[in-house]
DNA sequence: ATATCGATTATCT
DNA sequence: GATAATCGATATG
């Protein structure tokens, strides 16, 4: 028997409706789902653990806020697509496009947990020993995730997250999440009240942990 | 354990 | 020309 894996449901893409709403809602939904690439015959698997929502000319902190341009323009496409974006001038971060076209909105992806391909992941991310050991370094991070699943703006920006013939899918295994976090959101300077950040509670592989207690191992 | 700092570039003022 | 939805290394308690 498998000892990284637990046979729940074969996993299935997400629907086109599921992104097609409110951001905070669509983040919220999203923990426990799963981000899958598609790599050759690699197949990398994360379980996703936090998110941030970003809204339209409402929420100062989004790229949407001052209108529609080259960069953005995928967040005021279609429901469920991919937006990439390069951050001080290193790391990619990857979100996914909410509402319908013409309504901007996204949710960005902050931490994983690693389910398969933990080797790859680590080998992206410039780690050598032990990846167990190191798996709490792979994907705890939105720059971190990107490296991992080989993700970057030039290769995956604009992609559908949703067609069967994707190397990048989000796709449902009938997890359950049973308690969800909500806090701010991290590393922002404007709009940084609102609590659109969630969480899986309690879960090891969440960037940072929210506020009060961090742990020692 | 927390704090500070430097790296590097696309994008927008 | 300034800034940015970050990370990793270094310093210090």
């Amino acid at each position: 028997m498998a000892t990284d894996r637990q046979e729940r449901h074969a996993a299935r893409l997400l629907s086109r409706d599921f992104f097609n709403r409110d951001p905070r809602r669509v983040a919220r939904q999203l923990l426990g789902k799963l981000l899958v690439r598609s790599d050759g015959v690699d197949r990398l698997v994360g379980r996703i653990v936090e998110t941030e929502a970003y809204l339209g000319e409402d929420d100062a902190a989004a790229h949407a806020a001052a209108g529609k341009t080259a960069r953005n323009a995928v967040l005021f496409g279609p429901p469920g697509h991919v937006y990439v974006y390069l951050i001080y001038g290193f790391h990619f971060c990857l979100n996914v496009s909410c509402l319908p076209e013409g309504e901007p909105g996204g949710v960005l992806f902050r931490a994983l947990q690693p389910e398969s391909g933990i080797d790859i992941m680590a080998r992206n991310r410039g780690i050598s020993g032990n990846p167990f050991q190191a798996s709490k370094v792979l994907t705890s991070g939105p720059g971190r995730l990107t490296q991992a699943m080989g993700i970057t703006r030039s290769r995956d920006n604009g992609k559908d997250f949703l067609s069967p013939a994707s190397d990048l899918q989000l796709m449902e295994d009938g997890f359950r999440v049973r308690k969800i976090e909500v806090t701010p959101r991290i590393g922002i300077t404007k709009a940084a009240e609102p609590l659109w950040r969630y969480t899986i509670a309690g879960n090891e592989f969440v960037s940072r942990p929210s506020g009060l207690n961090s742990k020692s191992t």
